[in-house]
RNA sequence: GGAGAGAUGGCUGAGUGGUCGAAAGCGAUCGCCUGCUAAGCGAUUGUACGCCCCUAAAAGGUGUACCGCGGGUUCAAAUCCCGCUCUCUCCGCCA
């Protein structure tokens, strides 16, 4: 969430930012909220000190056996008063806070002004689109003839979006997995944790997913957790509500973890194939910075992410978010988009973010500064490093053969037992 | 699932209704002392929000809140009552 004093300083400039997002928010119903709790703050706080004041008094009297009755009975009052104002106060603030959570994120400076995906401009390619002497199937196609992806059986064990993998289809998500880890860990100085998968409200809250995208999620049932939309909710909240020492930053974690997404209003988009499922497995990348670094850590894990594809010889392009396209949390935000063949067309792969202090404000995670010793909010970042379903589609389309089969690029095939291509027969 | 114990500041740990934001110790920071180190001496040592001052911010002054979380009793709650969460121990069950 934004810093309730910038906001009130900085209405119109707010005003301004959310319309480049494309987001009509009420502010002035924050002005008023604001007004009103400043004002019942102050006059609560006042009865407090007064009755704080006669409680010491009537102390003092009952030690020396002196009557305090009429005091007390004046403190009945004021006590009375306090409480009808604290119940005003408590009202006043929720309605607040149910504002302020769901202002977006400010767009950093350097992102584009844009009405829509259309307009994200491409920072930079990397690579070249693949030449085949035939016609390029989609991933389905191939998972399919090469017995690796059964969407077929997915749908019969749970339903749509979700699928079932074989053989060294299965492989494959695990040898990326673990290949992915391996990289960040060791080449980009990472730390690998393995979070719950199930996280409670607060943590939802805390990086931006709830109050206001709740229709996104999978609610346990009877119980006050969801299953995880991305390992950047359990990752980001390690720190919730912690104070790190200056010297502690930047702080990297990589994590896996399945995704569940309910993909609300995504009806009739994405239904075949791998693109679009309701859960996926991802390699995810976290960062807590300094805010004077974090611009710098955002491309450096951007390219952190770039570098898995780089190694797997996968065609992509990296896209800036403009205006109308970046999250609610993300003051910045690039998007890795894989070359896919057999759809002749870029798909997301990954997304890297800055979210500045907004996550951090939100679920409270601060830093000390050494020099001055002051406490103030830290910066975080992810990103994904990557979206493992994808990158299989990425490598299937990419990687396939006239005959059908699939070659395994190079960088993978330690982790598949030396299996340098799939065939029909396993 | 059953039974019991507990949750206080960076840490240990006192505190069973009033002058307690909280004793004491440890740690940390600054200063003194010191050839160096150690010891010793003194001071400081949380977070949030509001107001004043100032205003770019900080510092400063002042008030309020916070002793796991939420509610209640009371003029007054770390302290009494109720609910919840988490941790630990024992039994059961289980990968």
């Amino acid at each position: 969430m934004l810093d309730i004093k910038f906001l009130r300083e900085n209405l119109d400039l707010v005003r301004r930012k959310m319309l480049e997002r494309g987001q009509d928010i009420d502010l002035d119903r924050f002005s008023s909220m604001e007004a009103k709790r400043r004002n019942i703050l102050q006059e609560v706080e006042s009865m407090r000190s007064e009755r704080n004041q006669a409680s010491k008094e009537i102390g003092r009297k009952k030690v020396q056996k002196e009557d305090a009755s009429a005091i007390i009975a004046r403190m009945a009052d004021v006590s009375a008063r306090i409480k009808e104002l604290d119940e005003l106060l408590k009202e006043t603030e929720d309605a607040l806070r149910d504002v302020v959570m769901i202002i977006p994120n400010i767009p950093h400076e350097s992102v584009a002004y844009g009405a829509s995906s259309e307009d994200n401009p491409v920072v930079r390619t990397w690579g070249e689109k693949p030449v085949f002497d035939f016609v390029p199937k989609p991933h389905w196609e191939i998972g399919e003839y090469l017995n690796i992806l059964d969407f077929a059986r997915g749908a019969k064990i749970t339903g749509a979006r979700f699928t079932l993998y074989r053989g060294l289809g299965a492989q494959l998500e695990r040898a990326l997995i673990n290949f992915m880890l391996d990289l960040h860990t060791s080449a980009h100085g990472y730390t690998e944790v393995l979070t719950p998968f199930m996280v409670n409200k607060e943590s939802m809250t805390g990086t931006g997913q709830l109050p206001k995208f709740a229709e996104d999620l999978f609610k346990i049932e009877g119980l006050d957790y969801y299953l995880i939309p991305t390992a950047e909710v359990p990752v980001t909240n390690i720190h919730q509500e912690e104070i790190l020492e200056e010297k502690a930053l930047p702080i990297y974690y990589v994590a896996y973890s399945p995704c569940f997404r309910a993909e609300a209003g995504s009806y009739g988009k994405d239904t075949r194939g791998l693109i679009r499922q309701h859960q996926f497995n991802k390699v995810e990348l976290v960062k807590f910075t300094t805010p004077e670094t974090s611009y710098n850590e955002l491309e450096k894990l951007t390219l952190n992410a770039e570098e898995i594809l780089k190694r797997l010889g996968i065609h992509y392009r990296t896209v800036s978010l403009c205006t109308a396209d970046l999250g609610f949390s993300s003051a910045k935000t690039y998007d890795l988009e894989a070359w896919l063949p057999g759809q002749d067309a870029y798909r997301e792969i990954s997304s890297c973010s800055d979210f500045e202090d907004f996550q951090a404000r939100r679920a409270s995670i601060r830093f000390r500064r050494e020099a001055s010793g002051r406490v103030e909010f830290l910066h975080t970042l992810n990103g994904s490093g990557l979206a493992v379903g994808r990158t299989v589609v990425a490598v299937l389309e990419n990687y396939q053969q006239k005959d059908g089969t699939v070659i395994i690029p190079e960088a993978l095939r330690p982790y598949m037992k030396g299996v340098d291509r799939i065939t029909p027969a396993g």
